[in-house]
Formats: structure tokens, C-alpha cells, sequence
DNA sequence: ATACCCTTCATTTTT
DNA sequence: TGAAGGGTAT
């Protein structure tokens, strides 16, 4: 029997897609091939199952990798029910883990309030163990030393299991340091990203009822991009689904392209194995391309071996033919893009946002961007600066994780002296010394300073009062919201203006930064339910930057081939199509059969993006690591049938290379990749503003010449790094003198030759 | 505190 | 080539 509601979560599916939705006993994978409606399948399934067969959201987990992915499902399965899906599970692998071990916090043998690292953070813990064991980061260059522990993660082994693989010299070094390294982030109550999963296999592994306890909640689970899942988010879910068998997988072992990163292939390819009733659902028809793209497609993927097999399909025939073009150079290849991409918004009609430039590596970029400002066509490069792992973003977020999470060194570390506070690196060092003596963590001992040994009695009172605030925001921080917070944070820091006089650019550029986040913040309170702080860092933490990509302004979109997965353009070009560049080859890498077919299937990836035409190129020659290289067509390019792409370029030609131009008149400047979102309202807005600002932008930015400068007490000077200021007095004479100057909210001594001082 | 000089190193990066 | 990070002189 069909129910009305029935009909409106599965009209407009086709026959395998309505089989996708229904089938909902048992393990079932679904081999959705690019462009078949995947998204569409796992929303009415999750809607069909709440809405039809009357399963209660809470019972219901759903994962994917990013946010987005989490949150685009999570608002279709509403858009589609009449109530709303509270206490359904849907987020990514990390967010979902989070919230586990959360809960879970005493079983997993965490404080409920645990900080999570990224990867910078990481490297500042790899970097302090490095040091206390001696060893030389020359010998163990911390990124790799970082890269060895996130393997050795990816591969469930702690420790105490690397250490009894590891044979030679450097591995036994590299267990050592994963020990101190694993003891660092116990100790600040902290987890990394593998963390986080590694901790949830464990905690269901070792914990019987606590496995029970969610193996009996969550009776229906949904993977999205199962191609894509490593070794603990295999066993996590195969943990949770084990009691219900009621397991959805979807995803396109054509489209797995991150192995590099511990993905496992073989996870999708095994399926069937690991679960023998499973269901096998192939959705090949696809609503996306052109018959002439997918066929495209198809002829390149068929290429590799090992394949669960599949041929997408289209009921729409023809389209336009594949333009391949062969340039001299980058700069070439880059001038083509311009004007191609120029033609076709004017001819064709089609806007920049839906046209897409796609790349095997960010470095690719430069030569485009030059082009593309030289002929003023707007553009937004997606995953370049991450506006989370900028400086200022790290600071202001430090200081509100430290709050949060006193136990949190490298928070500490980073926000102890920034702004500068006079804790410099010797007393801080001091100080850790001592409390790594005494056990204690370095926090409380910062209220006790003076109990420190060594330590000058100003360094001591400086701790204390660094203390005194940070305790005063904590005792705050349950009061208040979270935007609040950060806005007395700012506040009593004065970290805005430390960031550099009015006027710089630099500085201007980082508090519009400031800015954004704390709009962001804003926009959270206003749709958070819990606005504290703690769970607005628990969001913060998981946050991604394509997550902030906004796709709404007319603008070219340039990324890496990476980047583009789950995206369409009705125009895509991929460039750098040579040897070497794509696929990709590194001198010393082993297995290059197996990378051959991620960088195939890498491609696979790019030309599907496309929904009506694809453009091909490559260039005979490169500038690559300082060098020109001479280029040779990519091995790729031979697979596409010769029938597929334009007649006039079937005979490839190289295009007349214009005269080289001086390097002098492209603008290094990049574009800011982010759009502000809406200004909030801000109570508070002079923070960002320097009050001075007004006679200090004109004393700025002057050439420099100091002959005039005054130097009696009471004159007004403009320091590049302070700000304008007032001397209250002067000592000594000519190059030697010093000044004391009085600026926005701190006095200073400068020495007059060092300091590049103005009139102000 | 900061300017500047040196070396080093350049795939991809959903969290 | 050129950016970033470390070290050192002023």
C-alpha cells in the first residue's frame, strides 16, 4: 500500500533509487557512480524511514566526511518531514566521535571538556617533545614525525603496539617521541583528529556496555562516501552496525582519490565480503553530463583494474564536444583559460560561478590568478589561506579554548604572551620546568608564580596576572555568551590593536579577519541552542574552510582537482594535463602502478564535475621548483577516444606564445577567497577601530623621512608596530635616545635608532 | 623589536 | 622561483 506522504519522498525516483530508498533490512550497499542522485536517495531514505515506517530519529545515525555534506542532509530530510528530526545522529565521522567520546568521557579516560588539536597545534606538541627528548629536528623533521604518528593512528596502533613494529633506528626514535607526544596531549586534556576516531573504536572495543548500549540505539546507520573510509571508521562502524545489520553504505569506488591519507578502498570493495546478506544497489544513471562526457568518463575509468564495475549512462544525447588545447606555457595555458572563459560567459551565456578551473596542485594557481587580475575577471581560489589556521583566528581562538580547557598547553603557550605581556620565553620556560618537577599543570602554578625558583619577581607577577584574568573570564564564561566572551577577551587583551597601527595593511587586514570571526560567533549565538562557550568550541573545532565557501558570488572558482569532489560546474576546465604534473609522479615514491589509479581515478573526478562542457589542457613547457621543464602530453589525454573532442582540435596546435611582459605589472595581490557574511550588529565596534585613526592615517604610510621628527616630550609620534603615541619622556641624545611613549593603552621605551619613528 | 640574510623545500588535505 | 622559517646583527 502507497501512503500520500509515501508518494512525496519518492516521486521523481527512478527505479534503482526507489529500491535504494526501500530496502531498508539488512546491509545494503549502493554504488552510486558521479551524478546519479546519491544525495537525493539518502535524504527520502532517512525521511522514508522516520516518516513511513515510523522508525523514532533517534534510532537513526547518519555520517559523511564534511560538514556540509552533514548539514545539506540534515536540512533535505527536514525540508521533506513535517516534524522535526531531533535526536537523529547526523554529522561527520569526527563530529559524531566528538560527541561519543563526550559523553562517554569517563569510559574513554578523558575530562568532559577536552580540547581538540589540529594540525598546527600538533606540530607545536611534536615540536616541545622533540626538544625535551633531545633529539634534533634536522634527524626528525617535526611535520614528518607528525605524519609517522597520524599513520601509526590510522592504523589503530598506540604506542605500545608501533613500538614493538618498529625495527629500524628511526622508527624506535619516532615510538619514542608518539610516546612523549601521546603523554603531552593527556596531560592538556586534548585529543587530535585520529584521536578521535582511534578513542571511539577503543572505548566501543573495551567497554561491552557502552558498546551495547548504541549498537541497541542506533538500529538504521548511513555512510556517505564509504570509497573514502580508513581503518577505525571501518571499525566503527562495523562496531555499531553489528547488532541490527541494518547498514547503508554509499559511495563510487571510481571516486576514491584518498588513499594517500589512509583511506581504505578495499573497505568498498569488500563489503559484500564483510557482510554477506548485503544488498547490491548500482545507481549508473546520471543527471548530470552530457552523453559525450560521461562517455569520457567511462573510456578513462575503464583503464583500471580492480574495479567493482559500473557504466554510468544519460538518456540525454550529444552535447557539446571536449576541447583540448595544447599551449605553449603556463602563462599560455593561463591566457587561453582568460579568454575561453571569457567567451563563453559572453557568448554562451554562462555565468562565472558556473564555470569551474581545476588543477592537480595549488601552486598551478599563481599563473592563473596573474591572468585573471590582469584581465579583471573576478575569481575565488577555494582552500587556499584557512581562515581557522590563521594567526589571529588561532590566537583569539586560543584564548577562548584555554578558558574552556586550563589543561590545554599548547593554548597556553600560544596566548601567554600574545599580546606581548612581557612573559617571554626564558621565564615561560622556567616556569614549565617547574611544573613538569612538581606534576602539577602549568596553569595553577601561574597563580602561585612566585613559588617558581628562577623566576624574577616581574615575571612572577606578570603569570599572576595573566592568571587573575584568564580565572576571571572562567568564572565569567558560565555567566555570559559566547560572542560576549570573546568580545571581553578582545577586550581586555586589547589584542585588535596589537595587531599593528591604523592604516597598516597587514593589520587591517588581520582585524577584518577578527571581524568575520567574531560575526561568525554572532551568527552561532543567534542559532546555537547551547551558546556557551564549550559548545560553541566543540562546533569550531570540526570546522573545515570549504565549509565557508560561498558559491553565491559570481565569480570563476579555482581549486584542486581534490577540492572538486561533490561539486558541478556546467563548465569545467582541467589543466596541467602533462606528465609528471598529472598523474602526478615523485621521484622516490614505490608503488607507482597503484598511484597511477588514484591519479586516474583523480581525473575521473574532474571530468564528472562537468555538466555540459569540459575543456582539456597541457602546456610544452613549465616553470616548475625554479626550472622550465619540458612538458609531454599526460597519459590520460590517450584515453579519451579521439571521436569524443572538437574537430578543429583533434590536430593539436601550440598557440603563439605572446611576448613576455614584465613580471612588474601582475598584482601579487591575492584575493581575500572568503566573503564576509553579514555584518553583525556590534555594540562594541570601536574595537576594531583604532580611535586615533583619524590623524594616524595620514602620518602613516608618509616616506618615512624622520628629519622633522620631534623628539622633545609631549611631541606625537607613529610607531609602525604601536601606533601613535605621546612622549612623556627622553633620555640621552642623537642615535641613542630614548623615548618613552605613551600609546593606546601601553607605554613603551624605544630606542630611537631602532625603531622607525614618525611625526605624528 | 625588528630587519635582513640564510637555508630549505615545494602533491593532494573532507576533520 | 619564491615563500616560510630560523638565526643573527643592530
Amino acid at each position: 500500500m502507497t501512503t500520500v506522504s509515501e508518494i512525496s519522498k519518492l516521486e521523481g525516483l527512478n527505479e534503482p533509487q526507489l529500491q535504494a530508498v526501500k530496502t531498508i533490512d539488512g546491509p545494503l550497499l549502493i554504488l552510486a557512480g558521479a551524478g546519479s542522485g546519491k544525495t537525493r536517495v539518502l535524504t527520502r531514505r532517512i525521511a522514508y524511514l522516520i516518516g513511513d515506517i515510523g522508525v523514532p530519529p533517534w534510532r537513526i545515525l547518519a555520517m559523511t566526511f564534511t560538514n556540509k555534506a552533514a548539514g545539506e542532509m540534515r536540512d533535505r530530510v527536514e525540508g521533506l518531514l513535517d516534524r522535526p528530526s531531533r535526536g537523529m545522529w547526523i554529522g561527520t565521522f569526527h563530529s559524531v566521535c566528538a560527541r561519543l567520546l563526550r559523553t562517554e568521557h569517563e569510559a574513554a579516560g578523558l575530562g568532559p571538556n577536552f580540547s581538540i588539536y589540529d594540525s598546527t597545534d600538533q606540530l607545536a606538541v611534536v615540536r616541545k617533545v622533540l626538544k625535551a627528548s633531545g633529539m634534533s629536528d634536522k634527524d626528525f623533521p617535526p611535520k614528518q614525525v607528525r605524519g609517522r604518528i597520524g599513520q601509526a593512528k590510522n592504523m589503530m596502533s598506540d604506542p605500545d603496539g608501533f613500538a614493538r613494529t618498529a625495527h629500524s633506528y628511526y622508527e624506535k626514535q619516532v615510538a619514542d617521541l608518539y610516546r612523549g607526544y601521546q603523554a603531552e596531549l593527556e596531560a592538556s586534556n586534548a585529543v587530535d583528529f585520529d584521536d578521535l576516531l582511534m578513542k571511539s573504536v577503543r572505548l566501543l572495543n573495551d567497554h561491552p556496555a557502552v558498546l551495547k548500549k548504541y549498537q541497541e540505539r542506533f538500529e538504521y546507520i548511513l555512510i556517505d562516501e564509504y570509497q573514502d573510509t580508513n581503518r577505525p571508521q571501518y571499525l566503527l562502524t562495523r562496531h555499531l552496525a553489528a547488532s541490527h545489520q541494518n547498514l547503508c553504505v554509499v559511495g563510487d569506488d571510481d571516486q576514491s582519490i584518498y588513499a594517500w591519507r589512509g583511506a581504505d578502498i578495499r573497505n568498498i570493495l569488500d563489503f559484500e565480503r564483510d557482510y554477506p546478506e548485503t544488498t547490491l544497489i548500482r545507481l549508473e544513471q546520471n543527471y548530470r553530463s552530457t552523453q559525450i562526457i560521461l562517455d569520457a568518463s567511462n573510456a578513462v575509468i575503464a583503464n583500471n583494474e580492480g574495479r567493482k564495475g559500473k557504466r554510468l549512462w544519460t538518456d540525454r544525447k550529444g552535447g557539446e564536444p571536449i576541447r583540448l588545447r595544447w599551449t605553449f606555457d603556463e602563462q599560455d595555458e593561463a591566457r587561453w583559460l582568460v579568454t575561453t572563459v571569457q567567451e563563453l560567459k559572453g557568448v554562451g551565456g554562462l555565468a562565472l560561478r558556473e564555470q569551474a578551473v581545476l588543477y592537480r596542485t595549488n601552486a598551478q594557481s599563481r599563473a592563473i590568478e596573474e591572468q585573471l587580475v590582469r584581465a579583471n575577471l573576478p575569481y575565488v581560489i577555494v582552500g587556499d589561506v584557512k581562515f581557522y589556521e590563521r594567526r589571529e583566528i588561532k590566537d583569539v581562538l586560543g584564548y577562548l579554548r584555554l578558558i574552556d580547557n586550563p589543561l590545554d598547553v599548547v593554548s597556553l603557550a600560544r596566548v601567554i604572551n600574545t599580546p606581548r605581556r612581557g612573559i617571554g620565553d626564558t621565564s615561560f620556560n622556567r616556569m614549565m620546568d617547574f611544573a613538569a618537577g612538581t606534576g602539577e599543570g602549568p596553569y595553577g602554578l601561574l597563580g602561585r608564580a612566585e613559588e617558581i625558583p628562577d623566576l624574577s619577581r616581574a615575571a612572577a607577577a606578570k603569570m599572576k596576572r595573566f592568571w587573575a584574568m584568564i580565572e576571571a573570564f572562567r568564572e565569567k564564561a558560565d555567566q555570559i555568551d559566547v560572542a560576549e566572551l570573546t568580545l571581553e577577551v578582545l577586550k581586555a587583551t586589547d589584542y585588535a590593536q596589537s595587531l599593528g597601527a591604523a592604516g597598516q595593511e597587514e593589520a587591517e587586514g588581520r582585524r577584518r579577519n577578527l571581524e568575520e570571526l567574531l560575526a561568525n560567533i554572532e551568527g552561532y549565538v543567534d542559532r546555537a541552542e547551547d551558546t556557551s562557550l564549550g559548545a560553541y568550541l566543540r562546533e569550531v573545532s570540526l570546522m573545515a574552510d570549504v565549509d565557508e565557501w560561498d558559491d553565491r558570488a559570481d565569480a570563476l572558482t579555482l581549486m584542486t582537482l581534490h577540492s572538486a569532489k561533490g561539486l558541478e560546474f556546467r563548465a569545467v576546465y582541467i589543466t596541467g594535463l602533462e606528465e609528471g604534473l598529472f598523474p602526478i609522479v615523485r621521484a622516490w615514491d614505490e608503488e607507482e602502478e597503484d598511484s597511477t589509479e588514484e591519479e586516474r581515478r583523480l581525473f575521473y573526478v574532474g571530468i564528472t564535475r562537468a555538466k555540459e562542457r569540459l575543456f582539456l589542457s597541457h602546456a610544452r613547457q613549465r616553470r616548475r621548483f625554479g626550472g622550465t621543464q619540458a612538458c609531454h602530453p599526460s597519459r590520460f589525454l590517450a584515453e579519451i577516444p579521439e571521436r569524443l573532442l572538437d574537430e578543429g582540435r583533434r590536430v593539436r596546435e601550440v598557440s603563439v606564445a605572446e611576448p613576455a611582459r614584465s613580471r612588474r605589472d601582475a598584482s601579487p595581490v591575492r584575493h581575500v577567497e572568503v566573503e564576509p557574511s553579514a555584518t553583525p550588529t556590534r555594540p562594541q565596534g570601536d574595537l576594531f577601530s583604532d580611535p586615533e585613526s583619524d590623524d594616524a592615517e595620514d602620518g602613516v604610510g608618509g616616506d618615512g623621512e624622520t628629519g622633522s621628527l620631534s623628539t622633545e616630550t609631549g611631541a606625537w609620534v607613529i610607531h609602525p608596530y604601536w601606533g601613535r603615541g605621546v612622549i612623556e619622556a627622553r633620555s640621552g641624545s642623537g642615535g641613542d635616545t630614548k623615548l618613552t611613549v605613551r600609546f593606546q593603552g601601553v607605554t613603551k621605551k624605544i630606542v630611537l635608532r631602532y625603531a622607525r619613528l614618525l611625526p605624528g
